[in-house]
DNA sequence: CGTCCCAATATGTATATACATAATCGCCAT
DNA sequence: ATGGCGATTATGTATATACATATTGGGACG
């Protein structure tokens, strides 16, 4: 097929529907209409829409793969990855350390609990590749009477068994996962959310109001131990790293 | 064709011909034994020396040349490239490292550059306790068509005096402070926010969207270098930071 | 002798097809 | 309920084929 009868008349650059493909998907990505975690249209959805053969789609989303933009699961479909950078080291953080350091008191109340098996999410934040027992917790720190932060956690209780007969009322998970297992390995990722609904509501806010989210998973030994998600109000919080340039 | 067949008998890893075909050329490449200039094989000869379908080796021809490691001529054949000039950078946060990882098309864009004394807000992003020259940039890196971040700037000529005969009109400042100006210690301070007007504009986003900030000081050997703010688009970014603990 | 045009050639893009591989779903027996 | 197993499905890789496009080289012709 000629290039030139794809170049469509309202003064599009001439494109091989090859890159049109790959550049309309980057575009959704990228603008944020395909969140990460979205599944794409398969290849023959693809195939369909742009009336091509599997091989120029498969082409594309290759390529996409490669890219990192997007991971491809047999059987399952394409997915919008999370965008991927690097930054330098982060302190684990304590919230009651962080709370205490303002001069307020600290409280940790539970939200919800809940004991079940691991779905397909729960095992893409834990990092696991069986289904298993986890426990899922949300919960608030407040910093006197103001919620501080907002806390959803997952524990896989293969690696700790000894946390499903724990009630987490009062106590944060934190804490308590820090005296018992023995992390070996931790990654954070940071970034900016809008509030939805739920979370406006339980950290008293504006829905749509920034707020910083931090994510954590831990591992011990090569065992997923728990993913953590903090959600703070964007006014009550900022990350600080410090750090001198190793040797490069 | 099973893969396993392509697995030759001597302890080679499980490749596809088509990454073969792509490591062999890159090694080539690497090693120098193609020296830049040299023309590599036309497809119709690795066609016939991997005994495969023309399809397969352009394939592999055609991501070599997206790589940059060779480059390719209608009627006349592929060629080895000019090695591509890329010093490797700190692993400091890097945007159009990150962009390309993207597997897009990195540009820098000034929008402003502003040479004054600095005044009390400038001291306090410098941390400098008197008064000197300083050069206030502000721009935007693209990725493709799109922003993917908007910089704003503080340069304390005091400390880089060469910086005030830089236009930094496409190059960004980062890379050439880097270049120039040693650093010892750095601190990123990382927080949510919601964009104002002019940085929605800049960023092609609504007014009032999360975005994440990331604000990072440099010193060299006492003196403050440079302030710098990031400001991403909330989808379009987020950090990540794998750590083990320093003590077992 | 120079210019124009055509044939040859190497790459660029796309199709239809085939089979391999991995993951999941649902059925079935326990 | 639970676990195993086969069918189904989406992706991964490769082939043969076709035609488009850019560039070069050589021949026809003024």
């Amino acid at each position: 097929m000629s290039l030139v009868e794809i170049d469509d008349i309202e003064g599009g650059e001439i494109l091989s529907l090859h890159q049109r493909i790959l550049s309309d998907i980057r575009e959704k990505i990228l603008s944020g209409a395909w969140v990460p975690g979205h599944r794409i249209p398969f290849e023959h959805e693809l195939t369909a829409q742009y009336n091509c053969s599997r091989m120029t789609v498969n082409k594309a989303l290759s390529q996409l793969a490669k890219a990192g933009l997007i991971e491809r699961r047999r059987r399952s479909g394409s997915f919008v990855r999370q965008p991927q950078s690097q930054a330098a080291v982060l302190e684990l953080h304590d919230i009651r350390i962080e709370v205490e350091a303002l001069g307020l008191p600290y409280r940790y109340e539970r939200l919800e609990r809940l004991k079940r098996r691991s779905g397909a999410e729960d095992r893409a934040l834990l990092g696991l590749s069986q289904s298993g027992p986890v426990l899922a917790l949300e919960g608030l720190h407040f910093a006197g009477e103001r919620p501080f932060a907002l806390e959803q956690r997952l524990i896989n209780l293969s690696a700790v068994a000894e946390a499903a007969e724990e009630e987490f009322l009062e106590i944060a998970p934190g804490p308590w996962l820090i005296g018992r297992v023995p992390w070996s390995e931790a990654e954070h990722r940071i970034r900016a959310m809008a509030a939805d609904e739920a979370i406006a509501d339980a950290l008293d806010i504006d829905a749509g109001a920034p707020c910083l989210v931090v994510e954590r998973r831990t591992w011990s030994a090569e065992y997923p131990v728990t993913h953590v998600r903090f959600v703070y109000p964007a006014e009550s919080h900022t990350l600080v790293a410090r750090f001198t340039p190793s040797q490069g």
